[in-house]
DNA sequence: TTGATATACCTAGCACTGTCATGTATAATG
DNA sequence: CATTATACATGACAGTGCTAGGTATATCAA
């Protein structure tokens, strides 16, 4: 569906958002990432978890296990100002990138896949 | 500048766009990579060259040598059908991810970076 | 009890790919 | 003759997702 590289390269950034948003460990991360992309992305556990432990090891997240009502035990992870740096930069080079690309794509005349209506905005015609 | 993981992301519909627009050699690719983002990306000989072999391998381009009026031999690559239709699936791919990763910031409130107006069109409310 | 399913976390080995350094060659410039 | 820009190529290294496998518990049905 979504190829290695293009994981890779946003599987940073969208943890680090999701954390922003709140608190949350491994298993939930998952769903909720299906659910934000509307079920275009499918993450794997075995890709995740090695995520988090970076993010952690980077000190841009912090963990802590904690037992829920349902009896099991989680691994909740919190978004540390680092991290929030971290976020914000993240952001700044995707979209240079984005930009850059949309920039060579404009010039094109490509069709534009009809399966998802990504956004409605006009593109700026400025600089 | 701009971290491994997306320059990996981006390295193949970007080559795979500029030479949808016109036959290129790797030299010429560099620089105009830096030329479309604004300088904001700056690819190196190293990187660039296994990426372009690898299009020729996957029959994504075609690379023949010429001989420039300056003198020198440049292999210049033309892209195939099949690449172009790669540069479609990878366009729809890059549009899936940052559509998730849009959706996430857009709830943050996260600070606009300052450093490059990217866009300047207003976010869509809806959905 | 037993079995199946969902939840929840972790890791080892593999393949791929950018980085860095290096090599080769030529034209233009001073 | 030295320097710079042009022009292509590759080997060693490090990082990272994928696949496959492992461990454990709660819930529910048979």
């Amino acid at each position: 569906m979504i190829n290695k590289d293009l994981i890779a390269a946003s599987s940073t950034p969208i943890v680090l958002a999701i954390l922003a948003e709140e608190d949350s460990y491994g298993y939930a991360i998952l769903k909720r990432v299906r659910e934000v992309s509307g079920g275009r992305m499918e993450w794997t556990d075995g890709m995740l978890y090695p995520v988090l432990h970076r993010l952690e090891r980077l000190g841009h997240v912090e963990a802590r296990w904690q037992v829920a009502e349902s009896g099991r035990r989680r691994k909740y992870y919190r978004i540390t100002p680092g991290g929030r740096a971290q976020l914000a930069e993240e952001r700044r080079q995707w979209q240079a990138v984005d930009a850059t690309l949309r920039g060579i794509w404009r010039a094109l005349y490509l069709p534009v896949p009809a399966s998802h209506p990504v956004s409605a905005a006009p593109l700026p015609q400025g600089t």
